[in-house]
Order: structure tokens, then sequence, then C-alpha cells
DNA sequence: TGCTTATCTTGACGGTGTCAAGTTTGATTG
DNA sequence: CAATCAAACTTGACACCGTCAAGATAAGCA
């Protein structure tokens, strides 16, 4: 672990040319979006041959799966850093992981686009690895549902699966509107995140809790785009 | 109009390239998806040389803004074919509505893709009659999302163009994931759809209505995925 | 008839993903 | 330390791709 670190001087083998790839594509996609990126152009920025990476990934395909992977864990850590205030009540954990949602998707659009574009999953084949992160990111959302049904502010006329579904087709196609360039301010996206939020909740429930007319959610009067 | 309509003879000057591009490449991306389509390969199809569709579309930008267009068109027509009984209850027919907007999307994916995908909205420049259709084809449904408010069976705690964003974001949110693989069955979609709907309306509204309670609204326990 | 103009073709350039075969190198073993 | 091996990397090649420039063709009109 003492000469491998860095890059070595001779420069053919390349210390972590896997993680390096892996680092410079991300950068690479990050600013001219997942079309953009070209397996020969990451070769060069990285300062090797148009195949090396090829020892490293099997295919292009390989290679996106493996940064949607890292988009998933860089998504944790941004919910996970965005935590609500400790005993707070459930509906605003919820509204602070719809926010923090929001924010990393647009944040980081083309590792969203990775993460839930249909490059991956219908196409070509996701990783076994990446499915996994995916599944489990839905199975944390629904044990949320689930919870907000069972104290009774979600609708109980619905499954708790189908509540988890439409409320995360709700956040999706928000995050795919402001990705794909359909509105254009993050600040609406987020104020829509906070409707839809309103929306989903059952107003007695609501009211009965006070929690979320509290005076940190704007009038939702901003001027629209659309 | 009697000699140019169909294919000549000569088979040099094609009778109606530009018609017949669009239709080719429609029906070339439904098969294969978008990405797979090669300006090359179609002109192949077509049976003229490479570089022919360039006199008629600028780039294959220029082709997708087309079929996107013609999207829309389908897109209307599909939507006004599958009409609500008449003097029926706004909710029914904002049922109805939803249902054919689910449909279309999920039996023209690719056409769907191309209408409200990033690729051309964000990135490359939409033509003026794609912004029109597009543009108008939301204020349909604002009018729509307008009228359920006045009726009392939406929020008025949010903006009539609030109500619309989210709602439309949730039905374009449901429509990406079954169109990306995410979803599989098309059935299930179009289920959600109808608890979408449910979880929007509020539920005196509803009840007052007694509309939405029919019996041609199965179960919601279907078998699901995610 | 001849001219104009729209339409289509061939040739070429730079770019892409990826395979096959050869080269370099760090590590291992005798 | 020297021989060997396997992993890492390179060069060359192939078949595609989008698109530009220049030339060929044919239809329509004077």
């Amino acid at each position: 672990m003492d000469k491998t670190h860095t890059k070595n001087k001779s420069n053919y083998h390349h210390g972590d040319l896997c993680g390096t790839l892996i680092q410079a594509a991300s950068l690479l996609i990050q600013e001219n979006g997942v079309d953009a990126l070209s397996m020969r152009k990451l070769a060069d920025v990285v300062g090797v041959s148009r195949t090396a990476p090829y020892h490293h990934f099997k295919d292009k395909n390989a290679l996106l799966c493996a940064i949607a992977e890292e988009g998933f864990r860089l998504q944790s850590e941004i919910i996970d850093s965005m935590r609500p205030k400790q005993n707070s009540h459930l509906i605003e954990q919820f509204e602070v992981f719809v926010q923090s949602y929001i924010h990393f998707a647009t944040e980081h659009p083309a590792h969203y686009d990775l993460m839930y574009g249909g490059n991956i999953w219908k196409q070509k084949q996701a990783s076994e690895l990446l499915e996994k992160a995916a599944h489990q990111s839905f199975r944390r959302w629904l044990k949320r549902i689930e919870s907000l049904q069972q104290q009774g502010m979600l609708s109980n006329q619905e499954t708790a699966i189908r509540l988890s579904q439409v409320t995360w087709a709700t956040l999706h196609g928000l995050c795919r509107l402001a990705n794909d360039g359909i509105y254009i301010n993050q600040e609406d996206v987020l104020d829509m995140g906070r409707s839809a939020v309103r929306m989903f909740l059952l107003s007695d429930a609501a009211d009965s809790q006070n929690t979320y007319c509290s005076d940190d959610i704007p009038p939702a009067s901003s001027p629209s785009n659309a």
C-alpha cells in the first residue's frame, strides 16, 4: 500500500485506473451530459490508450452502470446529510426527504438520468449490484409511506405499495421535468415538491398535527413557468 | 397532383421523401427505440442515398422534432377517440383522460420519449411548432384542473398552475417509469393512474359525487413490481 | 428548346464502440 | 537474483455514425 497509491512514475501501469475512470467519467457527464461521454475521449482525459478502459469494464454500459451505482451511494449520502431535526414529526421528515431527493436530482442531473433512466433498465442489463441499490432505495421509501399511512396521514383506500408507487412517480416526474429542461428553475421544482406533499397528505391528519403549516413553507405563489 | 403522388418510375425523384422519411423513421424508432435510429439506415430502408434526407431535414434533430410533432398529433387523436360518455361527471372525464394519456404513452413509448424527453427540450432546440404543441397540451390540462378545482374537487390551497404541474408530473412520472422498464406491466400502470386520481381528489368532493367508487375500478391489489 | 431549381448521389472527413494481437510491467516462485 | 506468469496497457483494424462539399439528374417553366 506504499507505492500503488499514487500514479507511478512509469505511467504504464496506472495506479488505480478503474477508480480514476469512474471519477473522470462522472465529471465529464456532469459537465456535458451522458450522451456526450465517449470512451475514447475519456481514455484521453485520463491519459491512457483508447482501449485500456475495456480491461476494467466489459462495456461502455458497464462503466455507466458503475457510475449509476456510485450515484446511488452519492444520493444516500446527500439525503442522510439533510437530516431533519431529531424528534421531528413524521410529516416534517417526509418533507425534508422530498426536498433532499429533489435537491440531489437537480444538482446531479446526469447521475440521476443514469440511475433512473431507460438506458440502463430497459435496453441494457443493469448489474446485480445496481438492481439491489435501486430496490433498496424504493424499499426505504415504502417504509416511510407505510409509517405515514399507519399514522393516518395518507389515504388507507390504497395499498401501501400503490401509495409508494404513485408518490414516488410524482417525485420522479418532477425531477425528470426539471432535468429535461421543461421546468427550468430549481426553486420552482422544490416548491412543487412542497405542494405535492401537501396534496397527498390527508387534510384532517395534517390539521391534527399542524406540522405542515409552519412558517418555513413559502406562499406557493412564485412566478411559474410551463 | 396527378403524378407526384406515388413513387415515380425513375425513382431518382422520390415522390414524397419528406413524409416517407417521417413515416419510416417513426416505424423504426417504434421497433428499436430512438437511439437505434441512424440516418444512414433510415435512408437505406427508404431506398435513397445516405445524404438525401439532409435536403428535407437540416439535422437528425430536425427529423426527430418532426416525429415528435407527429407524436403530439397522434396523442390528440388517441385522447379524443377515448371520449367519455356525454354528460358524464367531471371526475369521470378526468379519469378517462388519465387512462388515455397512459394508454398513449405506453403504446407509443418512442414517440413519448421524443415528445417529453430531454434530448429535444434541453440540449437541442425544439422547433417553434413543437413548442406550441407542447404548450397547448399543457394548457388543456390546466383548464381541466381549473374546472375540477373550481368545483371543489381539488385542493384550493394551491394555485391551479401548481396543481396542474404536480398532477401532470405524477402522470408523466408514471409513464416514464413504465417506458423506462421500471414498471413492466401496462395494466399495473393504468391501475396506478386510477389510484393517483383517487389520491388527488378531495375525499369530501369525491364522496358527494360518488363517481369514483363505481364497479369499473379493480381492487388495486394486483401483484406489484418495483 | 434551353434555363432554373429542386432533388438526389458520390466522396470524404472526423468521430464512435470494440475486437484481436502484440507489448510492457509488477509480482511470484524457484 | 533470475525466470516465469498474469495482469495491465498499447497499436492496428473494422464497421459504423453524422454531416459537409461538389457534382449528377430530372422536372418545370420560359
